[in-house]
DNA sequence: TGTACATCAGTGAACGCGCGTTCACTGATGTAC
DNA sequence: TGTACATCAGTGAACGCGCGTTCACTGATGTAC
């Protein structure tokens, strides 16, 4: 049994164990601790094994952000489906940064993409499709603003949301009740007419 | 001729000396390149040398971030001064944001902060003072809202602030016209009545 | 059903390199008497 | 004014270590005939 294309079943599966690895110790260590022989030793396999999928540091970084990125976006999209509970999007978008872990991984992903071209713009293209699923989302609720308008409220209030995210999280400052009450009040007035 | 505390005048310059080329090493490579070798070497000096001055890794990547902060805070505190130009404030910060080398400087400085608590504080108690400056800020100008309240606007603005700056800075989008319009507006709004 | 072969999973050793740190050292500069 | 001494600026070599990469290898699994 095995896939046309491809790694075979338990290929994939060892690969997205190592890959889980990875992203648990990019989480804990931070980037500089992401080495293949932190990341071999982690899960238990030997360094020419983790070779075996991941030939290059390069790859397995790049692996590792791809799929952090891929996954958010697969969480965001169905959130923002156009007609869904305002309330329900901005909950689910607060309690995502009380995980510490998802935005350490963000905030190595834009230091990652300060400094590489490669990354910057996959992060610019993770960016640019989640603004334009806000400026949809903004489509059917206020069919009066123009598409142009749309963008650019969608664009603040992605800054805004990520903006948040340091604050929320424990790494620029700590969750504070009455924060977080105007934080929703400047969202929901960028959400809103 | 020395100074009765610390380094004389000539080792205090070099000092400052070698923090710019470690700073200017950190925006150019990132955090992963701001070795002891690498610092000596752009500095043009021994890498014995270097270590009379931070005699370890720790000490030097401590005293460029320290630096970092402070004349952060420095440019802050006349622009916030109260009573001062709103346009002017937030005209300086957002050309702030078009320095990309400093928007790197933050995003290092977030992503060292997410895994190393005694960096985590430094940032935290530099942004708890940044609120603050705002919360004075809006004070003078609205002494209506309470004390609560206007360090919840602040530190909604400083979110919003720093959010922006990823995605003026060309790391998670590129600067655009009519985005800094609405960006101005929700900043305005925070600021204002 | 059996055999030969290709592919895949996983091992193990070795390489050269850059790293932080230690330490003994030299020469210049300033200070005490 | 001169000398002895302490401090500071700067050099140079060596250490052990973890790193990414290369490569030859073994055993298991699946495929072709």
């Amino acid at each position: 049994m095995s896939n046309a294309r491809g790694l075979s079943g338990k290929g994939a599966q060892r690969r997205e164990q190592l890959l889980d690895t990875a992203e648990e110790l990019l989480v804990t260590t931070g980037g500089a601790g992401l080495s293949m022989r932190a990341v071999a030793a982690a899960a238990g396999v030997r360094l020419g094994h983790l070779q075996h999928y991941f030939p290059t540091h390069a790859e397995l970084v790049s692996a590792v952000l791809e799929r952090v990125l891929g996954r958010s976006a697969e969480r965001l999209a169905p959130l923002l489906d156009p007609g869904g509970d305002e309330d329900a999007l901005l909950r689910a978008l607060l309690a995502e940064q009380q995980d510490v872990r998802l935005v350490r991984l963000f905030a190595e992903l834009w230091a990652l993409a300060a400094h590489d071209t490669s990354v910057a713009a996959a992060v610019r293209a993770f960016y640019d499709r989640y603004r334009d699923l806000v400026a949809c989302y903004l489509a059917t609720r206020h069919p009066d603003l123009d598409e142009g308008r749309r963008r650019s409220r969608a664009q603040v209030f992605i800054m805004l949301i990520e903006g948040a995210s340091l604050f929320r999280s424990g790494i620029a400052g700590v969750p504070d009740d009455a924060a977080d009450a105007e934080l929703l009040r400047t969202a929901r007035s960028l959400l809103g007419a």
